[in-house]
DNA sequence: AGACACTATGACGATTTTGTGACGGGTGCA
DNA sequence: TGCACCCGTCACAAAATCGTCATAGTGTCT
């Protein structure tokens, strides 16, 4: 399950709170002080969620988020808001912070983490899946695109599985069984030509850019997914 | 924590316990006794949560809350409805009120208090008043308008909100049981089958000047905006 | 070479998914 | 009250994809 959170709070004593509060629930977090601190560990590592707090020396934490809604790597990072007082949230909605939500001190591990959940579930879309690269070939999960020499190709759903299961394995024969349990699912009746039939099309899509020789026929076997010859 | 929450049941013996428990928890509360009442009150103070019976003599509960629901000033307001029996609940849920929680009768005044919290909480801010650009696409959120290379465009409401939100999130691919949460909100029962209509026409409303090509199709999946192809 | 086993390929009908126009209901406004 | 608009749902059309089959092709072993 995803996690990395970001916890942006000039108070130590609120950080390790909600450190606690986290670890808890299985996130893992990184934490910083100010918003210098916090930059440099987004661009190291970027998190899915900051925690970000109002008041922050110097850059403010309205002026941090802004900022990291205007830079396209970040600007699909959720971000919560922690203001001191309730009074506090009304004034900072009307300013245009790109926050996805608010909570107020003082608040409970619980709430914390019932709000992280409740946030990541419905800004974080589908899966959290890595792109996956291969000598020019790149298979983008949360995109769903596939580029093959900065060339688009288009793939039906069960290609694109059937694809991004041999990127994700490669180097390896796999038997029709095996591929069908892993791209179909464990419980398909399906016939294991149909493997071929799917492979073939995978194929053809990749042939137009040269990249067909990744899928290599292990006769007897199966198949691999490999960039040798 | 403030809140102004107004009240809304033909039972005087409901109101006291409500209005008492929600004292001591700090919230200033109005009362009324039928949804003409009620309405007098929001449109005089408008409050921050509503608490409404299913049962009402004249308009019911559940006419009042879709109401609500409807008119653009008060459809951010959470509303609880309070039930007389757990199977009312179903019900409801399948009626379309936009209801945000229930609350089974009896219910004692601690229970009532954490819920109204655990909603108030919830409550995420749906204005984010920023501008956003997209080659040639502009949205404007607080005068609510679209240019698409300085044409100014009409959009209902919900395309609007279905724009912003793949302006706002562009790149990724979303289900339509995504979208629904962020465009239409966390709780609304509404067919999937909806999102593709409300798709629709914002394609033709983008064909004009052919912004249609932003919104792509990924099939069995949901949909993408996208600059390229 | 010939037989055999396995794989590649194109075609086809069936199924699933999406696009589209229409309808009825509801609301706000004149 | 009548009108204009917007919404959610439906039914049907259109399109994309799927799984299977028949057949051709390829490799392997004797």
């Amino acid at each position: 399950m995803p996690g990395k959170i970001l916890v942006v709070d000039d108070e130590p004593a609120i950080r390790a709170m909600v450190r606690f509060a986290l670890k808890q629930a299985e996130y893992t977090c990184s934490e910083a002080g100010d918003a210098t601190e916090a930059q440099a560990l987004v661009t190291a590592d970027t998190p899915d969620l900051i925690l970000l707090d109002w008041m922050l020396p110097g850059l403010s934490g309205i002026d941090y988020a802004r900022r990291l809604r205007r830079e396209r790597l970040t600007q699909n990072i959720p971000i919560i808001m922690l203001t001191a007082r309730v009074d506090e949230e009304d004034k900072i909605r009307g300013l245009n912070t790109g926050a996805d939500d608010f909570i107020t001190k003082p608040f409970s591990p619980r709430e914390l983490v019932a709000r992280v959940k409740a946030v990541l579930r419905r800004m974080v879309p589908m899966a959290v899946d890595e792109v996956v690269v291969s000598e020019g070939l790149v298979l983008d999960p949360s995109t769903h695109k596939v580029l093959a020499n900065d060339e688009r190709l288009s793939l039906g759903p069960t290609e694109f599985r059937l694809l991004h299961f041999f990127m994700t394995h490669p180097e390896r024969v796999y038997s029709r069984e095996r591929v069908l349990d892993a791209v179909w699912g464990n419980n398909a009746y399906i016939d294991e030509r149909t493997v071929d039939v799917h492979i073939r099309r995978l194929r053809k899509a990749l042939t137009v850019s040269g990249y067909d020789r990744f899928i290599q026929t292990v006769r007897g076997v199966g198949y691999r997914f490999s960039g040798d010859a």
